[in-house]
RNA sequence: GGGGCCGUAGCUCAGUUGGGAGAGCGCUUGACUGGCAGUCAAGAGGUCACGGGUUCAAAUCCCGUCGGCUCCA
């Protein structure tokens, strides 16, 4: 069976059972941030199962992208573990449990897929007689294929650090006796290829607390996992998933590129297969709004793909080479996946841009390494510990290398500074309450912010530590971060206590608000929320001044230039979108134009719930890569804009007050990022500007063309400064002979000469041009700056050995009661009091006879 | 969220314990010259990222901001 197809005909097998079929839900995984990525299928319906939402159907089935990068090190090696894979899954809230998830799963395996039931055999947790009885007697499993096992095997969850968990039941494949590592304990559940588990029934019935103590799940139910790409390798008989036609059209294009063969030398296979992996992990991310960088997701993205360009580099490719496999891999994935389509370009560019990148810095590596093997033929741990900290060389590769090069790294001492660093940067790691929720109530707080930003409510749920208090209320006014809107500030006042909101956000499909307790003793019970209206007010402005900017947007430079994220915070924002080019003055003023027409314009932003259907209809701007419910809230400016958005915005466009655009930059590759004020800000911004243009005018002395009188100022100056510097020459010049021909004259050994009003390169140069005419002297140039006096001494070529200036200068500077210090041939010093000059010269005359 | 490194001429970078802002390439001009980065000479080009501090003196030391690279969570 074609994967294409038995993706369809999971999900028509449940929607059969009274399922509804629910999307998948994009890699980032919304309001959980105990999660980096959407590892499994389950990760959607986590609040469904906890019930801290209401429920909008009580079973579903799903195809869900997920990313997981425990198991990196064994990817391309084995012939199961990959980063991107889809999960095939049914779910059930509060509905059916144990009996009909294990019969449906059976039914699916035989009836529909066909699979030899002789070939199949299940484990179910140690004390699960309730799993093991279905198995046996419904099913009619013999014992000898049913196993029992422990926490380890036979206990799922939860994803993440708290949520859903519970019993299950695995069911595996045999794949017959050559695939076993032969080991008499080698059954079901073995860590060999003999056994590959397809297909994981869980049944949460407990809700684990951060705190990791086991609570009764309020809708205990069936969440499943079966392995698309491992089951898919069943069916169509194939060694290794990465002989299916879900990698297998991406290999054939990777060995058609370089000449390669697959299937001959084990280590040139394992580079293909990362290859294949990765390139298919990355589009997927990168689909879903992950863009590589340095920190969080975008990190393990650029890991990723470092790891399949150093592989790359075994195959003695050295150009970007994986951004070719973009459109191979779109066209494959189209009809379960048809939104990537829109996005290949851009997906290409940015995996191509990355994989420069990161050539580059290996370029810079190689440069560090070659240093270090200048000076000895070993790496200490500490010299690959910076090559690998500082310049992103990989271990692997810094092992390589030196293997070439035939010499040795220390890599005891890497991985011990290595375990350091992590330990460091764990410690320091952010602060977030490590107690324990207290949950009043068990119901879920709504959100009234929309239409009041002040409201008289009860905590109903709350996670103090010490003077960090996380609080759930029953009645929100506070907006939870979100759209990229920044979350509501204000304040909640009980009795005998004020809290300082923070911040607000998203958990879990509550609205938290974190607090610091800024008066009294906090105890939960009846409150006052209150939302910083001022800033509210400002960020509303920037919001919807962001759906102008958009319209705006697409209106000028054509339909691609479409949002990629945003941020919105009081009185400024930050909007991503898609663009290849900077935006040139002209079409920035064009920008800004349209925008300030429809404030002035003062046209009313409606705001109403609605279907996603209808929202469609409509024409509504959706931002890629979000999620959405049924029921979507829709922000429409006329006809003019039209968007998706749960965000807080204003009644009319004419609050927005004023708009410009004041910087814009490259946010990544093939995407550009403006950044805007408005509002009171904006208005501050500006009568700041104005004083300072009104202030410049007076110092230039005219109140037109102040750029051109500027320049010319700056001109002028150069002029002036060069010829000082030459003047500077001749007079040192002069100054020199001078001296000179009265050291001369009067056969001295020394020279001492007040220099007021010179600058110290004048002096410098004078000393530079008596030493030149004579070798044996001693010379103190000396000038009072504020009471204070400057010094130089200069030594003759002569008696540099001997009497170093930079030796001298110590001595004068002591006598002087300042401080000094140069080279031997001339040393400077400053800070002496100018009435003991005389005594300072004496002291030099003393030192050269 | 926590570290490390970096920011100096158009480009690639050097700059010792704080004490004259440099090299190579490129550019301009002139002379010489039959090649492969031709040779020689002269010249232009710098807010040493920005803002504070320490100091007689900061490209150099300290603090902060911005930007780039990088590792970890």
């Amino acid at each position: 069976m074609k994967s294409n197809e038995l993706r369809t005909s999971f999900l028509e097998f449940f929607k059969d059972k009274d399922h509804t079929i629910v999307p998948s839900m994009s890699l980032i995984p919304r309001d959980d941030p105990s999660l980096l990525f959407t590892s499994a299928g389950c990760v959607q319906f986590k609040p469904l199962w906890t019930g801290s939402v209401p429920l909008p159907y009580k079973r579903a089935t799903s195809v869900q992208k997920c990313f997981r990068t425990s198991d990196l090190d064994n990817v391309g090696k084995t012939r199961r573990h990959h980063t991107f894979f889809e999960m095939l899954g049914n779910f059930s809230f509060g509905d059916y449990f144990k009996e009909d998830a294990i019969l449906w799963a059976w039914e699916y395996l035989l009836e529909v897929l066909g699979i030899d039931p002789t070939r199949l055999s299940v484990s179910v947790y140690k004390d699960d007689d309730e799993a093991y009885d279905i198995w046996h007697k419904k099913i009619g499993l013999k014992k000898e294929r049913i196993f029992r096992f422990g926490d380890e095997d036979n206990f799922w969850g939860p994803a993440g650090n708290s949520g859903p968990c519970g019993p299950c039941s695995e069911i595996f494949f045999d794949l017959g006796e050559k695939y076993s590592c032969g080991k008499k304990t080698c059954v079901p559940g073995c860590d060999c290829d003999r056994y590959p588990e397809i297909w994981n029934l869980v049944f949460p019935q407990f809700n684990q607390t951060v705190a990791g103590e086991r609570l009764p799940l309020k809708n205990r139910g069936v969440d499943t996992g079966m392995g698309f790409e491992r089951l898919a390798a069943v069916l169509q008989n194939k060694d290794s998933v990465f002989q299916t036609d879900l990698f297998y059209p991406i290999i054939e294009d990777i060995i058609k590129h370089k000449n390669l063969k697959y299937g001959e030398d084990r280590r040139i296979d394992v580079a293909i297969n990362v290859m294949a992996d990765h390139v298919r992990a990355l589009v997927f991310a990168i689909g879903d709004g992950i863009i590589p960088s340095n920190e969080e997701r975008g990190y393990v993205l650029r890991r990723i793909l470092r790891r399949a360009v150093r592989l790359c580099r075994n195959l003695a490719i050295n150009d970007p080479f994986l951004y070719r496999f973009v459109p191979r891999v779109i066209d494959m994935y189209k009809p379960a996946y048809a939104d990537l389509v829109e996005r290949r370009e851009e997906i290409t560019l940015i995996i191509k841009s990355e994989e420069e990148g990161f050539l580059a810095t290996l370029e810079k590596g190689l440069h560090q390494f070659d240093e270090i093997c200048k000076t000895r033929n070993s790496i200490s741990g500490e010299q690959a510990f910076k090559l690998y900290d500082t310049y992103g060389f990989p271990i692997e590769l810094i092992q390589e290398i030196a293997k070439e090069k035939g010499i040795s790294v220390d890599e005891k001492g890497f991985m011990a500074m290595l375990e350091q660093a992590r330990e460091i940067s764990k410690a320091e790691a952010k602060f977030i309450p490590k107690g324990e929720w207290t949950i009043l109530n068990d119901e879920n707080g709504t959100f009234i912010g929309y239409d009041k930003v002040s409201v008289e409510t009860k905590i109903i749920k709350f996670n103090a530590h010490e003077k960090i208090i996380e609080i759930v209320l029953k009645e929100s006014p506070f907006y939870a971060e979100a759209g990229g809107q920044v979350g509501d500030q204000g304040e909640i006042v009980g009795e005998g206590f004020k809290l300082d909101v923070k911040d607000t956000y998203w958990h879990q499909g509550m609205i938290v608000c974190h607090c610091k307790l800024a008066q009294g003793k906090f105890t939960p019970g009846k409150v006052v929320a209150e939302v910083d209206l001022r800033k509210r007010k400002e960020s509303a402005r920037a919001h919807t001044a962001t759906h102008l900017l958009h319209a705006a947007l697409r209106k000028t430079l054509g339909e691609h230039a479409r949002q990629e994220g945003s941020f919105v915070e009081p009185g400024r924002f930050r909007f991503d979108f898609t663009h290849f080019k900077p935006l040139s003055n002209d079409e920035i003023n064009v920008i800004e134009n349209i925008v300030n027409e429809k404030v002035l314009d003062n046209i009313p932003v409606e705001k109403f719930n609605t279907t996603l259907d209808e929202a469609k209809r409509l024409g509504a701007m959706a931002i890629f890569g979000e999620k959405y419910g049924d029921k979507v809230r829709v922000v429409k400016v006329n006809d003019f804009s039209i968007e998706l958005c749960a965000g807080i915005h204003l009644d009319n466009t004419g609050q927005i007050g004023l708009f410009k655009i004041i910087s814009q930059e490259a946010a990544a590759a093939g995407i550009r990022r403006v950044e805007a004020v408005v509002g009171l800000r904006l208005f501050e911004a500006l009568r700041k500007s104005v004083s300072t243009i009104k202030e410049l005018s007076q110092i230039l002395g005219t109140d037109k063309d102040l750029i051109k009188k500027a320049y010319d100022f700056q001109e002028r100056l150069k002029e002036l400064e060069k010829l000082h510097r030459e003047t500077s020459v001749q007079l040192a010049r002069i100054k020199a002979n001078e001296l000179v021909r009265k050291l001369k004259k009067e056969k001295s050994k020394i020279i001492a000469q007040q220099f007021d009003k010179y600058s110290p390169d004048a002096i410098r140069l004078t000393a530079d041009f008596i030493r030149e005419d004579t070798k044996n002297c001693i010379g103190i140039l000396y000038q009072e700056i504020n009471g204070k006096l400057n010094y130089l001494i200069f030594v003759g070529q002569n008696l540099v050995k001997k009497r170093p200036a930079n030796k001298l200068i110590k001595d004068v500077s002591k006598i002087l009661g300042g401080g000094g210090g140069g080279r031997p041939h001339m040393a400077e010093g400053g800070g002496g009091d100018p009435k003991k000059v005389a005594e300072a010269i004496d002291f030099l005359k003393n030192k050269i006879e």
